[in-house]
RNA sequence: CGGGAUGUAGCGCAGCUUGGUAGCGCACCUCGCUUGGGACGAGGGGGUCGCAGGUUCAAAUCCUGUCAUCCCGACCA
């Protein structure tokens, strides 16, 4: 490919709408162009790279054993009938109607077709297993689109099902595909984190996710994760566990009685007021759960964790409510707190879950619907009763203990670009999908779902490969191996040189890129380094003594070497790639 | 949806306070000059100032509404 035709327009100052490196860097290097808000345009350099990673994904996963198909991306209401989620799913599912006024929905996943498949044409049990997967456009009408690539209302997604006859078979799928997206990730030059992490939508019991570790500057890394040390237990923080360090539960007060706390609307004013550790508070919170009100009770140096919460009382969508909301509560129960004063003692009606952490605690300090006043010496059983949910609902803090090993766990920021889950017969069941298994009855598949976010991992390589100079990638997603420069076009043998590189590298199958634009070599240098050719060949004043510079853009080594042994450098990098 | 900001040429911005018929840098076209890290000179093309109302002799500028985009929170590959 010559410079001049490459259809790329690289900018000299980064875009101002973005923010992470990555955004600003696609568009500075001309690889995307927003069209609409979370919708962009895959300019030529960007479709070579997610190409590439489409490529290296079906690699692996046709060698997993899984089979490669293409369903529609606009698909029917009814199946999303079938399955329960066309109510459920919300607003970020893109809905419309046909001419006949019948309900469609671009896809956000596939499970409703592939179960749809899998009802039609498994029959028997002797068609299992089978792992079916596509590499297509998905749609999520994200409430905040944001980060370019990183979080788009189209993207580019591999999605897999795996039906079997049972859980073991899950299981051993399940390890199987973990392994193939280590290996898939790694071919994309991106070291991957496994964590435990909650199903959401999807739904289902176990899942993992895959994160890019970027604790880096601009906080492209979404998830905080919860890892220890010392043994491999790693959670995403809306599914992360651990023990509580040791710290004061006994608030030491001989009797229960109510009090003045004047100004104490938080734990710290409190705390501070009743001289008497945030642990020893029980802090009562109120969310609106689907509609409904619930109170949730976590000790007072904790979070609430609102994805545990949310699947406590199994509601799909979660809110803090408002001071209005809380008003109202209080009204009901013919009370008058304000936020901060508020408990469950005398309210009726109201959904009530409790954080393990608040169980053990004795003479206890908690609201009383009072404002200004609190309970202090307040003790379950006796002024207070112990909710009857008793659950986990509290967000890790990194130094809490690994439930595992007992080692202090640490916190990072992470881009998960895959998730595995096991489904088991949640939508098998739903949708009537079964087969004849070997003792004559007919059972629902045992199904598993594997997804890679393509063009995430194509801006997260980006997140982990730049520099101050440009985009980085690795040599096997890279969009071009690599560029010949001649530093004066009007220097004919400087031209000559180039021209006889650039058409060895060619012959031999490198993908390259001749920069024969009549521009000063300023021009040339920036624009390879920004757009981020991983092999740069220069002829330039070298060429005296017969030799070219040879530039390594990801190690930013640099020799001056015969343009023979340039050429077989690459040749063999890009040979070992095979 | 709640909180904050911004819409002026392909990109980055000024002009708006104090209304007077739109400008700068980059990019683009032509000519000259230059060629190892985004040169220089001369000339040129390109904008219904997001959109719709209103105030005014006159609106990019003031008022009202609306749309879009971005940032911070709830969603997730």
């Amino acid at each position: 490919m010559k410079m001049s035709k490459l259809f790329v327009q690289t900018l000299r100052e980064f875009p101002s709408d973005a923010e992470v490196m990555s955004h600003k860097l696609l568009v500075r290097a001309g690889y995307i162009r927003r069209l609409a808000s979370g919708v962009y345009n895959y300019l030529p350099l960007m479709w070579r790279t997610l190409k590439k990673i489409e490529n290296i994904t079906r690699e692996e996963m046709d060698a997993a054993g899984a089979q490669e198909l293409l369903m529609p991306f606009v698909q029917p209401e009814e199946l999303w009938q079938e399955s329960g989620r066309w109510d459920v799913y919300g607003k970020e599912l893109m809905r419309l109607k046909d001419r006949q006024g019948r309900g469609m929905c671009l896809g956000p996943t596939h499970e409703e077709v592939i179960t749809y498949i899998a009802r039609e044409g498994i029959k028997s049990y002797k068609q299992l297993p089978v792992n079916l997967y596509q590499i297509q456009s998905k749609f999520r009408d994200e409430v905040r689109p944001r980060f370019g690539l990183l979080r788009g209302r189209e993207f580019i997604m591999k999605d897999a099902y795996s039906f079997d006859i049972d859980e073991a078979g899950l299981d051993k799928e399940y390890e199987n595909m973990a392994k193939t997206y280590t290996r898939i990730f790694e071919r994309c030059g991106l070291e991957t984190k496994m964590v435990q992490s909650d199903s959401g939508a999807i739904g289902g019991s176990v899942s993992h996710e895959f994160m890019v570790v970027c604790d880096n500057e601009n906080n492209a890394g979404e998830n905080d994760v919860f890892y220890c040390e010392k043994c491999d237990y790693s959670a995403n923080s809306n599914h992360a566990v651990s023990i509580l360090p040791k710290a004061p539960t006994d608030g030491g007060f001989t009797k229960a009685q109510v009090v003045d706390t004047p100004n104490c609307k938080s734990i710290e004013e409190l705390a501070e007021f009743l001289k008497v550790e945030p642990s020893v508070i029980v802090k009562t919170l109120v969310y609106v759960a689907d509609k409904k009100y619930v109170m949730a009770l976590i000790r007072g140096d904790k979070n609430v964790e609102e994805i545990k919460l949310q699947n406590a009382v199994g509601a799909n969508e979660i809110r803090i409510a408002s001071s209005a909301e809380i008003k109202e509560i209080m009204l009901n129960n013919n009370k008058t707190a304000e936020a901060g004063y508020i408990s469950p003692i005398g309210i009726e009606d109201i959904t009530i879950v409790a954080d393990n952490s608040v169980c053990e605690l004795k003479n206890f300090v908690i609201g009383c619907n009072e404002t200004e006043k609190h309970l202090i010496g307040a003790n379950w059983g006796n002024e207070i009763s112990l909710p009857e949910k008793i659950t986990d609902i509290r967000l890790v803090q990194e130094g809490e203990i690994c439930t595992q090993c007992h080692s202090p766990l640490k916190v990072t920021r992470g881009i998960e670009v895959g998730n595995i889950f096991k489904l088991g017969t949640k939508y098998s069941k739903a949708m009537n999908a079964v087969y004849m298994a070997e003792d004559g009855q007919e059972k629902p598949f045992i199904m598993g779902c594997y997804g890679i976010g393509i063009s995430r991992t194509a801006a997260a390589a980006v997140e982990r490969h730049h520099d101050e100079f440009g985009i980085k990638l690795p040599l096997a997603i890279a969009p071009y191996h690599a560029i010949v420069i001649p530093v004066n076009c009007k220097d004919e043998l400087q031209m000559k040189t180039a021209e006889e590189i650039y058409n060895k590298l060619l012959n031999a199958g490198v993908e390259v890129v001749l920069d024969e634009r009549d521009e000063r070599p300023g021009v040339k240098f920036k624009d390879a380094d920004l757009i981020g050719f991983p092999y740069r060949i220069t002829a330039g004043k070298t060429l005296a003594e017969g030799l070219v510079e040879f530039k390594n853009r990801s190690n930013g080594e640099v020799m001056t070497i015969k343009p023979q042994d340039a050429i077989d450098k690459i040749i063999s990098a890009v040979n070992a790639l095979k």
